[in-house]
DNA sequence: CTAAGTATGTTTAGAAAGTAAACAGACCAA
DNA sequence: TTGGTCTGTTTACTTTCTAAACATACTTAG
């Protein structure tokens, strides 16, 4: 296959990702974006709207858009919401996240769940997960025919999805995908795929105000999670290893150490859960939660506010490193340990400044506001967005 | 611009590029190549020999190719080195290096030279510059109508060409790429470059063999100059800022500061030829000049051995950092302290490894042969690169 | 030394996708 | 009511590719 079938299938994708992104647009709009005749915007329309995937928009909303301007009215397409359903499944430690979203990117289904981690063998995990996943699908009003889906772990998976380690759960070496596979036959699951892509993938989605191109982002939780997203890419590295930021090497010790998992000096050591509550001990305090902690923070407690001022100071030696390599514009922080990073973001940014070479471009800071859903929500975005991009290096052969 | 030309373009650079990279080919190989009849391999290959970019090959080495095959033997076409020549031009610090290649990527010329650095002032350099390139020039036995050319410096630049900061030379904010267009208006200039980024053109230029989609390129020197390319791509981030590998905090103090350029703490300030040269007189030894430390080394010198432990050491720490964050599969060593790699790289590996969370994969060690005229040989490749690239986003608007 | 085999390169007819320009439709505004 | 303006469709034509047959040139086997 090459010429002109490859050409109409590149304009085809680019007109569905162009109303994806603006919602609806008229042949014309499609014409301009993509720079065609309009007579080509039609007949690719007319096509897309054959196989199922665009429908004409109800004539409410078309004429409500429509009114008061010149010239011949225009007639809305958009995506058909009900041409696929995409399904995204997170798990975590002791529980887990499912979401579903349809063809035009509507969250149709959020649910989250908890297991015992007595059960934490892969296979069981796995026939819990798809049970739940049952579970949410019956809650739907209508099933598509189409359902294709995308898991997420906190772990380091390889390009084919492989699950090469996932320290806190305790996996090694796990093919959790085919277990999945054989778990939820009714879904095509198209991939595994780390849980800060995942949340990256959420988080992109719902900022479309903001220029993405360069963002990293930081989840912040048990393990310290890493996307960078450069030029418009998600971060691969050989076999899909890269954006481990955590493993970056900060200093010489770390106050956590668990072993194989967390190396001494990492960044993970000196910010990840464990390493916090751990300095909080050192400086007299205790607990095991991060509300509690944020509890005795609020309160002015001082071991709590210690603790937190050593933690601001390690994070932002970590994201001048991070700034220095990838040169993000953006930062978004996620995860557990947020709303830690909401109590101190000025001594974190403060220590940045003092870490970077004079005339660095200091990121702009944000902080995730999407629930505990975000990455199961981010992989089933993950699914949609495949119908929507054209790999050159696949349309063009080799 | 859209459709039917479009293909052709894009077929046409991607011939090209076949052709460079296997460096003699038959319109047969090329149809197969690009998944394409043969039919429109020869239409493809007419029109590059009508534009002058292709050349039947003589007869001599088609023929000696050819012999002792069944079927039809092959006339195979070749690029046409005299289409056009490219220049690359480095700026370092008291000394300049000067290289010209043809169409086909064969070197025609290398040239280094010193300058005072009294005269500094970046319009005094690029009228040096020019008159050394002029020089050159004159060398050549033919000069084709076109030259084109790249400038690459120790600094960072924005992706405009814009020098934002060059510690080393002294220079600041400077538009140093239009100062070279008024002082050399008889080449088109095409851009600036990072030093690393150059060297690490070249390095990709003649490693044909090695699989270089995820590989880190090290210029190890004054400063620690970095260039990533990730998935196939150079790492630029926002602005063109990403890949200040050097600039990584891997401790707390550091064993050279100077001031504004150098931060407390970075891999500059640990494994940079200043803080080299501090930790040997902090053992006892004194030198300005590398080949001096390392003639010291190889008289097995304890002050210069000591002293290289712990550059091996921190280097080590640094590479950890930057495989945890870019999973590389290979880093190639180059600059003017690689012979100190050379020296200690089972040290550097050492601690490498114990900074690495099992399961990491290892990337595999090179040290650059090519000499100091690297940068300028690889801005040249740049240029011509360019034209065997063709970039989507520009190809299909948008 | 001829005949069969095999791969290259070219020719021809036809399909697919796009463009340009004219036309028909629908609404606004004077 | 009439002209203006923008949308969407139709028509004629261009470009590029494919498929399949053909012409070419060299090897090999009888």
């Amino acid at each position: 296959m090459s010429s002109p079938s490859a050409v109409r299938h590149i304009n085809e994708t680019r007109a569905l990702d162009a109303i994806r992104s603006q919602g609806s647009l008229s042949r014309a709009d499609i014409a301009r974006e993509l720079k065609v005749t309009r007579a080509t915007a039609s007949v690719l329309v007319a096509s897309l709207i054959e196989v199922g995937m665009l429908v004409d928009e109800s004539d409410a909303a078309s004429a409500a858009r429509t009114t008061k301007r010149t010239g011949r009215p225009s007639t809305n397409v958009c995506l058909n919401p009900n041409y696929a359903y995409f399904l995204g499944v997170e798990v975590g430690v002791g529980r887990g996240t499912v979401a579903i979203i349809d063809f035009a990117g509507e969250v149709h289904a959020k649910h989250e769940y908890r297991f015992s981690l007595d059960q934490n063998e892969p296979k069981e995990v796995a026939e819990r997960v798809a049970n739940e996943v049952r579970a949410v699908l019956a809650t739907l009003d209508r099933r598509p025919k189409t359902i294709s889906g995308r898991i997420s772990i906190a772990g380091l998976m390889d390009l084919k999805g492989h699950l090469v380690r996932s320290p806190f759960l305790g996996w090694y070496d796990i093919p959790f995908l085919e277990m999945m596979r054989s778990a939820l036959p009714e879904v095509e699951l198209m991939g595994v795929e780390n849980d800060a892509d995942a949340f990256a993938a959420a988080e992109m989605q719902y900022s479309v105000d903001r220029e993405n191109e360069n963002t990293v982002y930081l989840l912040l939780d048990t393990g310290i999670g890493g996307c960078a997203v450069v030029d418009g890419n998600i971060l691969r590295g050989h076999m899909g290893f890269a954006g481990e930021l955590g493993h970056m090497i900060i200093g010489d010790k770390g106050y956590s150490t668990s072993g194989k998992s967390v190396i001494d000096g990492s960044l993970e050591s000196y910010v990840g859960r464990i390493a916090l509550l751990k300095r909080y001990s050192h400086y007299g305090g205790h607990t095991e939660y991060i509300s509690e902690f944020v509890a005795a923070l609020d309160g002015g407690e001082e071991a709590a506010t210690s603790a937190l001022h050593d933690w601001a100071n390690h994070l932002g030696r970590g994201i001048a490193s991070i700034v220095s390599v990838l040169a993000p514009e953006h930062i978004v922080v996620g995860g557990a340990l947020a709303p830690l990073y909401e109590r101190c973001d000025a001594v974190v940014q403060a220590t940045l400044a003092s870490k970077l070479v004079a005339g660095s471009h200091f990121p702009e800071f944000s902080i995730s506001n999407l629930g505990r859903t975000a990455p199961a929500i981010g992989a089933a975005f993950l699914v949609q967005r495949d119908l929507f991009t054209y790999d050159p290096k696949i349309v063009f052969g080799k």
